[in-house]
RNA sequence: GGGCGGUUAGCUCAGUGGUAGAGCACCGGCUUUACACGCCGGCUGUCGCAGGUUCGAACCCUGCACCGCCCA
């Protein structure tokens, strides 16, 4: 259609326009229109894909969730009045730990996989003080119970919010296809060799009992003591060592010291013995011991972090390990192989003090063990060092050796740090952070974890005739048997009386880390497996909406997916948004107590006033959440409603658009409008918003001022048909740039004189905006400008002197420089009340006020 | 320790080389027939600090300080 403004019908207002109650009218009205469905026809490159994050629905709403949301929702309306057919799906992240903590909590349950599935099982009415053990069938059907509930919350919030969500495009990541997808992803990844499993010692965490992945640990600084602790040495002298952990003492496996320390270089090669447990283990040299750092030599255990890994492993030393997947010290024979000791029965005495404690408790006996024995070397110096968390976790890490499923990343990094400068960041500098976590890389992605709701791994393996798991044959489903599990299906070839029998086989009990499955939700999302066709027409997406503190985690992990098995980006941008901030600049979050209930602010100041506040936050920016400016977007609708008001309610007669002020208000409209254009296409939403909120302003206060009385007759019908024809150009427009920020007030004003949705309408074009006036007329630009700023220059004479605003002005001599306003010296002089004007050789305005009018009686007596 | 961002009016923030801006807050004024959820006006600043480049720096360069985040 040539002409955007041709959808117009008769003109119907509301008697008292309002923005209460859009929401929900326009609402309905979307979704029965069918509004923002997908036209799956459309051909790629008329096609926009958003990957959605799905948010955790588990979790809480929070004003953060709004914040970012409208965003990729302004963005996705700009597009779609574009021309474009918007995929915009929303997706829920119902997988994984927050969901079986809800759960648990909601419920009062706790998964015991050890139990057979009952059919019958109901949750209590109320969580009991102690929880119920459930089987994980029953765990999991209770996660989906929950997840149904909180996925109504958060939709009833998005559509209430406004976003322009394909509601029928709905995906969960733990619902059949997202499995599927994920279990299909996995094995194609295990035949490319990019999946492989392992056994062998990984961070641990002892409350939730799993592996947990480098992209999940944070450091933080906890109290801690070195203790200075003597080894023995058959020359009977004593090597002190410093150690924060000391009740690792009996997994101590050699002393280690760096190659070039004289102090320990005539150590190198003999053996010492461990105190209270009497083992000999060798003292080795190694790069990585620090000089500087205590004694300068330190005990190596099996393990106490990561250093002890890769000391362990390139020292080739033996394994004597302590720590339980729980975090207690397990019971140990002392003189049984690997765990000789010089006096048995003492070790055996001592240990038996520590096994089954925490290693907290440990510690503390373990040190008063050695202040008896003599070996502790003064007092515990306390310190403060950075130990390693689960980021949802609330004890140190351990480290425990465990069979665990790997992606193979090192050997992409090359790969995924130039996929990295092929995409396109907002803002640019984010991209710092993606190739600052890929560079830090220190092994392969674990993915499995020791957890009950997710994804389970599609694998069996073979038991022998002896009973014994065969880890080196797993037993693959084909992927037309997808999604299974395999604690309740049973693999090609045998019968479910086989399970865990020998010569029978085992399901794989762990099942996925959640990114596994978020790492591929653009696959989800467009349904790779089950419509190719859909697939092919939004993938590659367009664009990744996500926040910065993520890209380690489910950015990197879909550009790996989609590396591995596209060899392709997953999308051409990635937008990434910031936090809100509370009013003391922290990031607002719910331990924090500080979370305000977000529908509540929708509903105080309405969902454009809170839409108006989101979308003025630059990209990537933290935003301070701000009431005040939900105000200010709320007083913006209004005025909206208002002047939409005032522009239809006597927008008879039209004409011709002749008139100076109007055409150079048309020009500037023009000039706003290729800007906003360019702005919404690099992504800078905000800008746009800023600019159009202050051109809007002004034409209200300035345009629409100015052309009142020529607009109500007072000048000729041809004045009013020009006044009247250009409102309706700039109104119809300026709906049109609001529409993406302030979606209910525009369609509400658009429906007034409007067929369909302005979200349908074609996004304004500059030359659109002065086609009426036969093209961009510069002059005119310049009588608008003059005659504003006189506006002002009068208008503030006036304010000094108390005059009202109607108070007249018998004579004015203007500054010459004001001549340019001739052309419209007669909307002038009717909005400044101006009965002579002329200019002159002055600075100032002169102004000669009429005659007061009489006081009226009141005042005088 | 490395990286990134920030530091502009009381508050929240725009402003990438040419006389310091907006909104909010505050103060004063206005029955103005679209809007008092409105309108008009006013006040408020060594643009973090120190150097440098330039005719000219909030903006470019160097160093520093502080705040925040990411990573070790």
């Amino acid at each position: 259609m040539s002409d955007p403004h041709d959808t117009t019908r008769a003109i119907s207002l509301p008697d008292k326009p309002a923005l209460e109650g859009l929401e929900v009218k326009w609402n309905e009205r979307w979704e029965r229109d069918g509004t923002y469905r997908f036209d799956r026809t459309r051909p790629r490159e008329e096609i926009y894909s958003i990957d959605t994050p799905p948010p955790t629905v588990s979790g809480s709403l929070h004003v953060g969730h709004v914040f970012s949301y409208t965003h990729t929702d302004v963005i996705a309306r700009f597009h779609r009045m574009r021309g474009k057919a918007v995929f915009y799906p929303m997706g829920w992240d119902d997988n994984g730990l927050p969901t079986e903590r809800r759960v648990q909590n909601y419920y009062g349950v706790r998964c015991d996989p050890s139990l057979p599935y009952d059919p019958g099982f109901q949750p209590p009415e109320k969580p009991g003080k102690q929880p119920i053990s459930v089987s994980r069938p029953n765990f999991v059907e209770l996660c989906n119970r929950l997840t149904v509930e909180d996925e109504k919350a958060f939709e009833h919030l998005w559509r209430h919010l406004g976003l322009s969500v394909d509601w029928t495009m709905t995906y969960a990541t733990i619902d059949k296809s997202s499995q599927r997808v994920s279990q299909t992803e996995f094995l194609r990844s295990l035949k490319r060799g990019e999946a492989y499993q392992l056994e062998a010692p990984m961070l641990w965490d002892v409350d939730f009992r799993t592996a947990v992945a480098q992209a999940e640990l944070e450091d933080r600084e906890q109290p801690g003591a070195y203790h200075r602790i003597r080894f023995g040495r058959e020359t009977g002298e004593a090597v002190e060592i410093d150690t924060t952990r000391p009740e690792l003492i009996p997994a101590c496996v050699a002393l280690v010291a760096h190659p070039d320390d004289d102090r320990y270089k005539p150590l190198f090669g003999a053996n010492v013995t461990t105190p209270l447990f009497g083992v000999s283990v060798p003292v080795k040299p190694h790069t990585l011991a620090d000089p500087g750092k205590g004694s300068g030599i330190a005990m190596i255990c099996t393990f106490g972090d990561l250093t002890d890994v890769t000391w362990w492993r390139e020292l080739s030393l033996p394994v004597r390990a302590i720590i339980s997947p729980n975090g207690t010290l397990r019971s140990v024979v002392w003189g049984s192989p690997g765990w000789e000791s010089a006096d048995t029965v003492r070790a055996q005495q001592a240990y038996e003090q520590l096994a089954n404690l925490s290693a907290a408790k440990a510690r503390t006996r373990i040190v008063e063990l050695l202040r008896e024995s003599g070996d502790l070397v003064g007092e515990p110096r306390p310190i403060t060092h950075p130990v390693k968390f689960y980021e949802k976790g609330e004890r140190p890490l351990e480290i425990v050796t465990s069979r665990q499923w790997f992606i193979r990343t090192m050997e992409f990094r090359e790969a995924l740090l130039q996929r990295g400068r092929e995409l396109q960041w907002h803002p640019e500098y984010m991209r710092h952070r993606y190739e600052n976590w890929v560079n830090g890389l220190t092994g392969d992605w674990c993915i499995s974890r020791q957890r009950f709701f997710g994804v389970p791994f599609p694998v069996w393996y073979p038991i022998g005739a002896d009973g014994s798991i065969d880890h080196a044959h797993p037993l693959l489903p084909g992927e037309s048997r997808l999604p299974i599990d395999p604690s309740t299906d049973t693999p090609d070839g045998y019968t479910p009386g086989q399970r865990g029998k020998p010569n029978g086989f085992a399901g794989d009990p762990d099942i996925m880390d959640t990114w596994a499955t978020s790492s591929l939700t653009p696959q989800v999302a467009g349904r790779w497996l089950d419509d190719p066709d859909l697939f092919a027409r939004v993938f590659p997406m367009d664009v990744r909406p996500q926040a910065h503190e993520i890209i380690r985690t489910w950015l990197f992990t879909t550009v790996l997916r989609s590396q591995l098995e596209h060899g392709t980006l997953p999308w051409k941008h990635a937008a990434i948004s910031g936090w809100i901030l509370d009013p003391d600049r922290r990031k607002m979050s719910k331990s924090r107590g500080n979370v305000v209930t977000p529908m509540a602010l929708l509903e105080e100041h309405g969902s454009d006033g809170v839409r108006y506040w989101a979308a003025s936050g630059r990209p990537g920016a933290d935003t301070a959440f701000e009431p005040g400016q939900m105000k200010v977007g709320r007083r913006l609708a209004i005025k909206i409603l208002n002047a939409a008001r005032f522009a239809l309610m006597q927008a008879e007669p039209r004409g011709p658009i002749t008139e100076s002020l109007d055409r150079g208000m048309l020009a500037a409209l023009s000039d706003l409008v290729a800007e906003s254009t360019e702005n919404l296409e690099a992504y800078d939403y905000a800008r746009v918003l800023e600019r159009a909120e202050q051109f809007f302003w002004a034409f209200c206060d300035d345009y629409l001022e100015l052309v009142k009385a020529r607009r109500y007759g007072d000048f000729g019908a041809g004045g009013a048909a020009s006044a009247n024809s250009a409102m309706l150009v700039a109104l119809s427009t300026l709906l049109r740039l609001f529409a993406p920020y302030l979606p209910f007030v525009t369609e509400e004003v658009w429906s007034w004189w409007h067929e369909g949705s302005v979200h349908r309408a074609p996004w304004p074009a500059p030359e659109d905006v002065v086609a009426p006036t036969g093209g961009r007329d510069e002059a005119a630009v310049a009588v608008r400008e003059a005659t504003q700023m006189a506006l002002a220059d009068v208008r503030r004479i006036k304010s000094m002197l108390k005059k009202p605003v109607k108070a007249v002005i018998a004579k004015a001599v203007l500054p010459a420089a004001y001549e340019a306003l001739k052309p419209a010296a007669r909307d002038f002089q009717a909005a400044t009340h101006i009965r002579e004007l002329s200019f002159g050789d002055v600075a100032e305005p002169q102004l000669e006020f009429a005659e007061e009018p009489a006081a009226a009686p009141e005042t005088r007596a």
